[in-house]
DNA sequence: CTCATCATGTAAGGAGTTACATGATTGG
DNA sequence: CCAATCATGTAACTCCTTACATGATGAG
């Protein structure tokens, strides 16, 4: 259900059209929230219907329609109703690795094929989110200049360690990650030597 | 898709009725998979319908019935065939860092709290993996010596070695999602403190 | 006899995926 | 005028969740 509050979170900082917010998705907030247009625009005429947004109907060109949508204070609301909450953690689902605990059962080039995918995987995505933490250093990063723009002085210092602090969480992930998967290659060596 | 290469994982060692595979879900695979019964046995059925499992229907008592699962030929392909094929990973969707990213739109409180909750949800599972891994080195595993007596010696040392390692990744994850989270509850303080 | 546990499900719905559909507008 | 991109969706499907349904058996 947290596609919803991601969407709030970045409509709260100022009206975006379903077009708008696909884009934000896949670009920043995107590396902590995946959701692809399909599931936007069904959510968003959801929330309308629900209250919690409100769609502004908007002429571009002859014939052209966009619909912005703002954050009603319903959906103020809900949002901090959220934020207060604790979060639903999902029970534990982990295709790696439950075939890691399974990798006798594979060729030890097999395994090894599938813990190169794993470090490749986790490095891109440590990539996209170190240049995220990059950009907010740098004062670069979009999203969070958008979110400054209508934050006050005071509450600046929090805006920018809060998002650096979560982008910090999913680097520390994939380096951890990272370091499990190459002790695994060691491991496919090891036990390859032991039988050779 | 991995529930089913879960439950081959398993009925591979040997044949298991849909109330044993659930309980084996809730004890040692399911600390890396989890599922419901609800979702285990219409799947059975499914994999019996494109012969992946053979069901062998067995009295027990005067009326009861149960249904035995076993791996076919098939089925031994359809599990290798996963195990030498690339995982898909699922585009990230992480609703704790979602909300790290938002936290300025709390109250101090309301962050420690749910960092609190973080660290507590992480220090549950940990509990539960870290247990995994002393039953493993104890001998104690009910899921590994039921996999041991089944595999020939030279396979032992990998067996337990692979097994070991699944579970040492999700203890290091843990212990980072924790360490991440203190981290957090160190940066509310200094932002209030910063703001009096 | 009764309670725990064995045993197998169904039903309704939420959340997400992939693939497709449709048309408008703007810049070159 | 043509391509990129703006803009908004639908349809079918998989996976998973929660809640409920039903009855048998074995231990005390």
């Amino acid at each position: 259900m947290s596609l919803r509050y991601a969407l709030l979170a970045l409509l709260r900082v100022g009206p975006l059209s379903g077009y708008d917010l696909q884009k934000q998705f896949s670009l920043s907030v995107g590396h902590l929230w995946h959701a692809p247009g399909s599931q936007i625009y069904p959510e968003l005429r959801r929330m309308e219907a629900e209250g919690v947004v409100l769609g502004e109907e908007q002429a571009r060109g002859e014939k052209g329609m966009r619909r912005i949508y703002h954050v009603t204070p319903e959906g103020e609301r809900l949002y901090h109703e959220w934020m207060r909450s604790p979060l639903d953690y999902l029970r534990v689902r982990d295709p790696a690795h439950l075939r890691a605990a399974y990798l006798e059962t594979a060729d030890p080039e097999d395994a090894r094929r599938f813990l190169r995918g794993h470090i490749e995987e986790w490095q891109a995505e440590l990539a996209q989110w170190e240049a995220e933490i990059a950009r907010i250093d740098a004062g670069e990063s979009p999203m969070l200049l958008r979110r400054l723009s209508v934050t006050p002085e005071a509450e600046r210092e929090a805006t920018i360690a809060y998002k650096r602090f979560a982008y910090e969480g999913m680097v520390e992930r994939a380096r951890t990650e990272i370091a499990w998967a190459r002790r695994g290659l060691d491991l496919v060596d090891r036990l390859a030597a032991g039988r050779g």
